[in-house]
Parts: structure tokens; C-alpha cells; sequence
DNA sequence: CTGTTAGCGCCTTCAG
DNA sequence: CTGAAGGCGCTAACAG
């Protein structure tokens, strides 16, 4: 390994000169800048990551935790993408990130105590968000900074979260559904424990009532991730008395899955209920019939969280921030008109 | 933070010693050891990662390299179905990974140099295969560690690699659907320079030409990743003068915008035409109909390559491998058998 | 069984 | 503008 004193050998200079240009520090000459990075260039010399973080106490590598990924959740599209989010950001800025792999809670808390007592990363973003959190606590005690991606159960004006407006989103997307004339409209989602489903629940709420429509307990059903189309669920919703001709269903990987138990069922996507969903994940556009979704532009939730992320480790005193990403409806072939009836 | 010297200080003893009992040496008494762990534990110690990695020359950190994701490939659940596999090894023997972010070819070069130049990690794993790889060559001409997952272009055999029999495979999904009496196979893959397509197109071809089968150029396309539903690849196919009765497709999330086409075209699966396919993502289980795939066991393939690679890491001498992850056909329900015609 | 000493490669005062 | 010296936290001989 060529190191600081090899090329300040070659050059002959001193190793804090390297290292100053290396900086490069405004009160080193062009000309020994000019040499030493020749020599650098010539020798091969990378700095070692390692050696200067003990020096900076600074690593310049963040981790990102992922939901424990007991489900099936984790395959949902929606990951990859909000990792590529994260690391254009982090490409740019010159950082690396650090992935957590634990499978249950209790080896995550492991890999985010490790990650923070050990100095692998200068701070963390949380994939999920949790009730009773263990890593919130203890990332919140040692007031080590992260950000999650989505919104947090605890203390929401005390930690910096990149979110979209779940609750507005809901609104519209419902809206949508109403000013075709569908009246009777059904709400799918994930665990009540998931604040993306209870605020995009929320907004549907909101505009059933202020349309004066009818909002039941009956037309909301809350699955666990879909296993094998939610099938339970989207049958108990059709052999209601009078069984929905609208669903808003509240990712895109479980619209695929309702979409199969609804033709499987005989019933037609639009023509005999439509189907709206979130998240406009690439195969939202390859399902049959292509989904009208909410993109809700998750490589930016992503690049965000990243960014902000950043900014606080760079300035602990940054303020807790909330970033909403704003989402937009993508129309596509899910929904058709109701005759009114 | 504390350090340590601090342990060794509130324990009366030295910080070599501290060090022994972190790494358990058997040297060292059993009372000091637990004097030691219980200063250490009330002082809330934990070892500086750097300070070590500094000190011993490794990481125990692997890098995990994306393909660049110009394309919609990285939606494929394929990638976090592999990183959990990778995920469960790595935390099992505490080490941690750092995943490429890279959006081009070029960047991708970049962060893997500074992951090797930097020390930033001890080994490296390949999520993918590319003709004239700029990566590879760098990998080999520095003798550093890695292992790619899929078939290394070049150098075969001084290259290790976690891979499915893709040859086999390729026959047996296609032999299936000659047994179900289908004698119009087309074969719909991506990318030609990627050897999982090739593999998988090689067996399909083999076992058309041993049943005597068709097997023309006019049934095989090739097409980038599936842009809405790989529409015009499966228009060309269906518009021959004497139509595939069955499809081998090269992967499920293809297999998703095949269907949506030919059921918008008026065919349906498997009635008109049977279609088998690879991965077995999740996915495949909730498509109408759900799919007859290859199970390649994606979270093998990961769990496989960080051992491989874990081991390289830490005996150079390790030789190069070849190590094939099983495979097995999942029968679902888009295939029919076929009238004898 | 344990302490002392010397680095690992880099950065950062403090001098000059 | 540049050099010398010390230290980041930990490990690894080398002594005892």
C-alpha cells in the first residue's frame, strides 16, 4: 500500500504537505501541489478511508435500515428504488452507505448499536417506522442523527422525516374514484400499525363523508402483506350485500395481487370495479390493466432523506425538519366511469 | 467516547490487556477477563472500528455492486431478495456491507475503486456480468477478492462464482411444456450479452432440437428490459404465420408485462398459450394466473456468495470456484396441456 | 498471565 | 508556505 510518506519521499517533501494538499489547503503553493499530485498520480496513492476517519472522527458513510423482513414485504419494488434515491445523493457527496441485513427486530437493534457504537456511520436512515420503536429510542438517547422515511410514531416535530402528504394523497386519489361516479368505495390496506396506511386510510375518510357517501367499517379491510392476492380479504369485501365498485388499494404490489383475486373472481378491472393504489412502482405499469396509481416519487423520498441526513451530521444543531415529497396521480387504465346509479 | 484506556484505567489494569480480553484470549485470567467485561459494560465500551481496522488492515466490510440502473432492471425484486441473502451471512459472522450506488457504468467503476483503494472493504461481490468489464479486469489485475453472482464473462475458472445451472434449467422448464404436448415454444429473454439469458436459451434450444421441435430464429426475441409489457416482442411473436402455442420467458417480472400484452391482445393464459418462466419472486405467486416458474433461490445465490466471498477475504490462497445453486421448477397455473395436434 | 513499546496512515497544532 | 511532533484507538510483538 503506497502511503502519505511514500509520496512525500518522492516528492520531497513532508508528509503534512501531502496531506495538506490533499485538503488542499489554500496556503500550499501551486507548484508543490503540482508535484505532489503528480507523485500521487505516478505512485498510485489512494488515501486510506480508515486512518483518516480516526483522525476526523468521521466516517462519511451512513447506514440505512431496512424493515425487518419477516414478510414478504421486502421484495416490494418500492426498496430498491428508494436505495438508488439514497445513493445518487450519496454518490455525489463522495459518501458510501452501509446496509443493515438483520432479519428480526432484535438483530437490527444489534446491527444499529453496532453501527453507532462502533463508528461505521455518521448517521442513519430508517426505512420504516415503527410503534415502540427500540432503534428510535436509543438512536433518539444517544442523540446520534438519523432520519426515517415516512412518518415517526414518537416525538414527530423532534426527528427529521422525509414523508409525503399520505393524508392528502388519500384525499385525491379518492376523489378521483367519486368524480367518476362511484359511490360505494372500498379502502385495502397493510397493518393498522403503518401510519402510511392509516394516513392514506385517513384521506379516504375524509372524502367519503364530505361527499356524504357511505363510510362503513365493512369496506375497509387491512391485510397483512398480500399472501396469495389477499384473497380473505378482497372476497369478504365482494360478498357484501352491496359490495364496492371502487377500491383504493394502498401499494402497488398488493394491487397486483387484488387485481388476481378480482378476475379470479369473474369480476372485470375497470369495468366492474376500479382499482387505484399507491406508489407507482415500475410493474404498476405492466399489470393488466396498467394501475392508476399516486406516484409518490420515491426515488426523491430516497435522495431526500439522504440529503437531509447529511446536513445533520455535517451541523448537529440543524433543526428536526419535516420534507414532504409531493406525489402526483398517474392515470391509467384501473378506473372507468359509473353510470349513475 | 470512551476508550480503551479508559476500561484499562477503572480497571487497574493495561490496555493491551483490555485488547486480550476483547479478543478472548486464552491467555488471560479468568478474573481479569471478567473485571475487564464488567468495567467495560458499566462504562458502556465499545471498540472503535476504525481504530482497529487502522491496526489489523481489514474491514470486515464487503462491498455489494448493482448493475448500473439506467433501466428499469433494479425495480426487480430480484436485488433485495439477493442483499437479504447476503444479509443473512454477513451478520452471522458480524461483518457489514456497503452497497454500490452507482447510476452509470462510470460511476460504478468509481465507488468500486475508492471501495478498494480506500480500504473500504475486504472483498467485493458482482451482482452482475458484463461482456469487457472494466470492473472485473480491475478486480483481478489488483488479486483483490470477489465473487460475482451469475457467469463471469472471461476467465471462467479463475473467477469465482455462485450461479443455477441456467443450461438445465432452460431444458427443464422447456421439456415440461413439450411434455404438456406443446410444440410451438418461443423464447422471449433479455438482454443477449447476458449469460443468464444465453444459458437459459441455450437448454431451451437443446431440448427443442432433441424432441425435433422448430427451432427458428423467428421464435427468440430479445428484448431490453420490458418497457410497457415488451409489447412489440410479443406482438412479433403472435403474428407469425403459425403462432407459439407455449412461452419460456427469462424472468418473472418479463413474464409480468408478457401476460398483461397477450391477455390485451386477446389470448389468454394458459388457454391459448402457456408461459413458463425464472426466479420465483414474489410476484410470480400473486400474477393471474400465477406463474410456473423455476425457483432459483435467489436468497441462496446471496447467502452463497458472501460465504464464498467471506472466505476468499480471508485466505487469499482460496481457489476460484464454481458453486451452482439448485434449482426447481414450481408449477403453478399458467401452463395447459395441449391437445395433440 | 500481563505490561511496555511501537506502530497502522492520516491530520493538526505549533513552530519556523 | 512548510516541517516536526503528537495523537486518533487499537493491536501486536517483545519482554518479563
Amino acid at each position: 500500500m503506497v502511503t502519505i510518506k511514500d509520496v512525500a519521499k518522492a516528492t520531497g517533501v513532508s508528509p503534512s504537505t501531502v496531506s495538506r494538499v490533499i485538503a488542499d489547503n489554500p496556503r500550499i503553493s501551486l507548484d508543490t501541489k503540482k508535484k505532489v499530485r503528480k507523485a500521487m498520480k505516478t505512485l498510485g496513492y489512494h488515501p486510506n478511508i480508515n486512518a483518516r476517519n480516526l483522525a476526523v472522527k468521521s466516517t462519511k458513510s451512513i447506514g440505512v435500515i431496512m424493515p425487518s423482513s419477516a414478510n414478504k414485504a421486502l421484495q416490494n419494488p418500492f426498496f430498491p428504488e428508494i436505495l438508488r434515491g439514497i445513493g445518487s445523493v450519496i454518490h455525489d457527496v463522495q459518501y458510501s452507505m452501509s446496509l443493515s441485513t438483520g432479519e428480526t427486530e432484535e438483530e437490527i437493534f444489534e446491527e444499529v448499536q453496532r453501527m453507532v457504537y462502533g463508528s461505521y456511520v455518521d448517521g442513519v436512515i430508517l426505512l420504516y417506522s415503527r410503534v415502540n420503536d427500540r432503534v428510535t429510542s436509543f438512536l433518539r438517547e444517544r442523540d446520534f442523527p438519523f432520519v426515517v422515511v415516512g412518518k415517526p410514531y414518537d416525538d414527530i416535530n423532534e426527528v427529521t422525516h422525509v414523508d409525503n402528504d399520505n393524508y392528502k394523497a388519500g384525499q385525491e386519489i379518492t376523489k378521483h374514484l367519486i368524480e367518476l361516479g362511484h359511490k360505494k368505495i372500498a379502502f385495502i390496506g397493510g397493518s393498522k400499525d403503518l401510519f402510511v396506511t392509516m394516513d392514506r386510510e385517513a384521506g379516504y375518510e375524509a372524502v367519503l363523508n364530505e361527499a356524504g357517501l357511505e363510510n362503513c367499517e365493512d369496506y375497509k379491510v387491512h391485510t397483512e402483506f398480500l399472501k396469495s392476492g389477499g384473497r380473505e380479504a378482497v372476497e369478504r369485501l365482494l360478498f357484501l350485500d352491496t359490495p364496492p365498485t371502487g377500491m383504493v388499494v394502498s401499494d402497488d404490489l398488493m394491487s397486483l395481487g387484488v387485481l388476481s383475486t378480482l378476475e379470479e373472481l369473474g369480476y372485470s378491472v375497470p369495468k366492474d370495479i376500479s382499482l387505484v393504489s399507491f406508489n407507482n412502482v415500475y410493474l404498476s405499469e405492466i399489470t393488466r390493466p396498467a394501475l392508476t396509481t399516486v406516484d409518490v416519487q420515491i426515488h426523491t423520498l430516497g435522495a431526500q432523506s439522504a440529503k437531509a441526513l447529511i446536513e445533520k451530521t455535517q451541523n448537529k444543531s440543524e433543526p428536526a425538519k419535516r420534507i414532504i415529497i409531493p406525489h402526483k396521480i398517474v392515470y391509467r387504465d384501473s378506473v372507468s366511469r359509473r353510470g349513475t346509479l
